[in-house]
DNA sequence: TGACCTCTTTGTCCTTCAGCAAACTTGCGG
DNA sequence: CCGCAAGTTTGCTGAAGGACAAAGAGGTCA
């Protein structure tokens, strides 16, 4: 098996300001591992042996009601850690990590964490940042969920997305991975029937172009509009 | 102005593994502070300069959208820390926090915050053990508001009251602060009147008995049930 | 004690959206 | 190349709960 490559590592926020020998300490301690869309990276309530960050691709994390509906609680791009439980101390798994397209990851033992946050400089500071903005994004989630109608809910959802994983297509603004109306909906607490006709509405007005598991945002500007602008 | 004392501090998570001398220092450089009912201890938005433990009373920690409409994020009790942007390396407050009820807290520059962490073994643990709870709470609350009808959300929201505030009293069990049909509304995603007619069934069920602005669960057992006993 | 403000209750109407049902499309595996 | 599964569309119906309206009940302050 051949070493790791540290250039996959020195742009990304948690380790910019290491020193090139140490981020081949990190890399010579990471697991790779390649995903299949649909793959399960961890599970809700499993113990947490291992914390992740995403090389490439894109990863849902959900939870499962005792129903069994689910809920989208968060994506993560490129670049991001993921299955951070030991930055909270906790000691199994919040929610299940979901591999939303092919993806790729690197992970380390728990047992690590503490090594990093403490001997890496930067690396706890970025961690914290994170997750402040994930801690801000749930708010803005419940905030929505609690005054906005449904359409609002579903137009920003699909902002997020797009600012999140957005690549520029002649049409306009692509979603970088596939994405059902299953999925939008449990992003946003509706069902997979409403969201079909939300985006028939938009395909009609001109503001959506989509086919199976994929969405082109066409008029970014009027789903702002549809959504609310909410902050 | 008179020493705080140390007892104060002494059975807290945060300072629990301390030192009497350095819980003496800690406290030497605390702000204490006396709210009144309704009284706010930091806005939303504002530069976080201070980051703040409630030793009694109530706090309400509120998100205001652009349409006026109030959402309470989280409360808070005696013991608690709150304010803490710092931990999350944000430079302004995330929300608004008010007195739910007469209420006392310390406070300290965010200045502090970094040398805390350093130098008093626990301090940091117990706070992000305290993060990681919210986010859990938030959590649970994104997928009530997802999946849950009204009646179940505010049946969990008196229960979540209860349990954090309960207090025993010959008819069952009190929320020991003020609470307001309209602030229930603002915890659920819904309106003070559906709430209002929700009370008035479960009073005439036996279930709660309620007079202005308090309220006493008196078969906390049924609640669950109506609650969908969600986790 | 009276005026006022906040909190609460209750009634009626009406919109939104979930639930149910069924058919259609697309892609994949055998 | 066919069959099947997963994803999508669309119509219909009904119920939940929000919007609007109005009045009653404490509490507080002058």
């Amino acid at each position: 098996m051949s070493k790791l490559d540290e250039s996959l590592l020195t742009g990304l926020p948690p380790f910019s300001l290491l020193e090139r020998s140490q981020i081949r300490e990190i890399l010579d301690q990471a697991l790779p591992k390649r995903y299949d869309e649909g793959a399960e990276i961890f599970h809700e309530g499993h113990d947490a042996e291992r914390f992740h960050l995403l090389l490439d691709g894109y990863i849902r994390v959900v939870k499962t009601t005792e129903g069994g509906e689910q809920i989208i609680a968060l994506h993560i791009s490129p670049g991001q850690l993921f299955g951070i439980a030991p930055a909270l101390n906790r000691d199994t798994y919040p929610a299940t990590a979901v591999a939303a397209s092919e993806s790729l990851a690197l992970s380390w033992p728990v047992r690590l964490w503490g090594e990093f946050t403490a001997k890496y400089q930067g690396f706890a500071t970025e961690s914290y940042n994170t997750l402040g903005q994930r801690l801000g994004e749930m708010q803005t989630r419940i905030t929505e969920l609690a005054t906005q109608a449904v359409e609002q809910r579903v137009a920003a959802a699909l902002l997020r997305m797009v600012t999140q994983s957005g690549r520029k297509v002649e049409e306009g603004i692509e979603i970088a991975f596939p994405v059902t109306r299953r999925n939008i909906s449990e992003m946003t607490g509706t069902t997979l029937h409403t969201v079909s006709r939300l985006l028939s509405a938009w395909e009609k007005d001109g503001i959506v172009h989509s086919t199976r598991k994929h969405i082109v945002v066409t008029a970014p500007h009027r789903l702002v509009v549809l959504s609310g602008a909410q902050g």
